[in-house]
DNA sequence: CGGGCCCACCGTACTTAGTACGGCCACGCT
DNA sequence: AGCGTGGCCGTACTAAGTACGGTGGGCCCG
């Protein structure tokens, strides 16, 4: 005679939307966003598939409120930092948070109605901007400029094949069988003498670019 | 009494796999990757869809395929020419791509077994950037960079929910009611004050960008 | 000229996924 | 006790990827 639990069904935590956007991020995180389906999501909270659909209307609305929950990672420029470490902190931050989640980078593309925590986002930074000094037209220009250079390199970073600085050789070398130095010639210098050596990380390349992208907007400011 | 054709099976083309790569492009471009199923690409191809199947592995060799005759499309930097306005035609020509097969933006991030004009185009760039006196270091600099901003620049331009200069205005007022200044103040700002006012072209802010990182890696010849 | 072979194409069917529709059952309120 | 309600689910339909095994018309060989 077991202890009478209140709830009927086992005495899981019950379904939220909360829960279930979170466990939803869980799955893509695991084994990318195509393994993201109602049935795999339901087994992992527990339920069965229809139970979802009283917490979202369809799955479109998981991959929304998934991409906001990506946003809601990314540190906000503090409103009385100093603009250039807030936007490179930011910035940072961005680049950690779709290296966690990249299966989020290919969603923003498709998605286009932000959740709240994507616009605080971007009220967040365009006001530091503007409190910098940067005109509004400037600040379009800057922000178009910055985010960009971050999502693009996010996205580089997630169709490498490899994960760290870890395997690199193991997974070009097969594929430097692919082309032969008359094909690709430059190609293979670049490999064999820069990114197949040791302590090569193509993260590394980030400060470089985000530097020189400060450094600019810094000479226009008025 | 038709006049005998040498098939017989109608007087369509013979499938070929560059018809099928062709014929997956036409159906992403004009409806969404979404809307690309071995079903759909078969009914456009006019044959029934196990067909297709002698000519490509499975449905991941198309997207493959796809995204290679994407890159194809992009002008290649030319051998001989001074570099800077040949890495801003190329960039150029890679936004106008991108903008036309908004749907390889986010395939890139999931395909990682790049095609041989993907490499032609890696080789050829990375060629210009050398020849102009770059290292083998500053090259994988400047190339990141680069490239992070084009790629970066095309996923927000296919975000955007319009599509040019003209109904701007009609996409962004209903989304307007949905933030009040108070919540927004910076993003109304932003909106209200140059977004939606007539003229603004998002698409305008590539060329500012792309001339800072020039300048910037002007400066970084040895 | 006839028979066989091959290759391009296809029919059928199984599996997985999204989701419409209508229950059903425990709880709490009266 | 009856009843409503809210949270969960069973069933079933549709769409999509694709395994497997044809099949039939053209062409080559004899």
């Amino acid at each position: 005679m077991a202890k009478p639990v209140s709830k009927s069904r086992g005495d899981r935590a019950p379904l939220t939307r909360a829960r279930v956007l979170r466990g939803a991020v869980a799955i893509a995180d695991a084994s990318g966003i195509g393994a993201l389906t109602m049935r795999s999501l339901a087994q992992e909270l527990d339920v069965k598939p229809m139970s979802l659909y009283h917490y979202v209307a369809n799955k479109d609305e998981i991959l929304d409120g998934i991409v906001d929950l990506v946003f809601s990672e990314i540190d906000l420029p503090s409103a009385d930092g100093e603009w250039r470490s807030e936007m490179r902190r930011r910035a940072t931050s961005a680049r950690r948070v779709l290296r966690r989640h990249p299966w989020a980078i290919g969603l923003l593309e498709s998605r286009s109605t932000p959740g709240p925590a994507t616009l605080r986002h971007h009220d967040a930074t365009i006001g530091t901007l503007r409190r910098a000094g940067f005109s509004v037209a400037m600040t379009a220009h800057a922000y178009a400029l910055l985010d960009s250079y971050v999502y693009g390199f996010a996205l580089q970073e997630a169709s490498l094949p490899f994960d760290g600085p870890d395997t690199v050789a193991d997974v070009a070398e097969p594929m430097m069988q692919r082309f032969s130095p008359d094909e690709y010639p430059h190609l293979v210098e670049m490999a064999s003498e820069h990114i197949l050596k040791p302590g090569y990380d193509f993260g590394d390349e980030f400060e470089f670019g985000l530097g020189v992208i400060l450094d600019a907007l810094t000479r226009s400011i008025p």
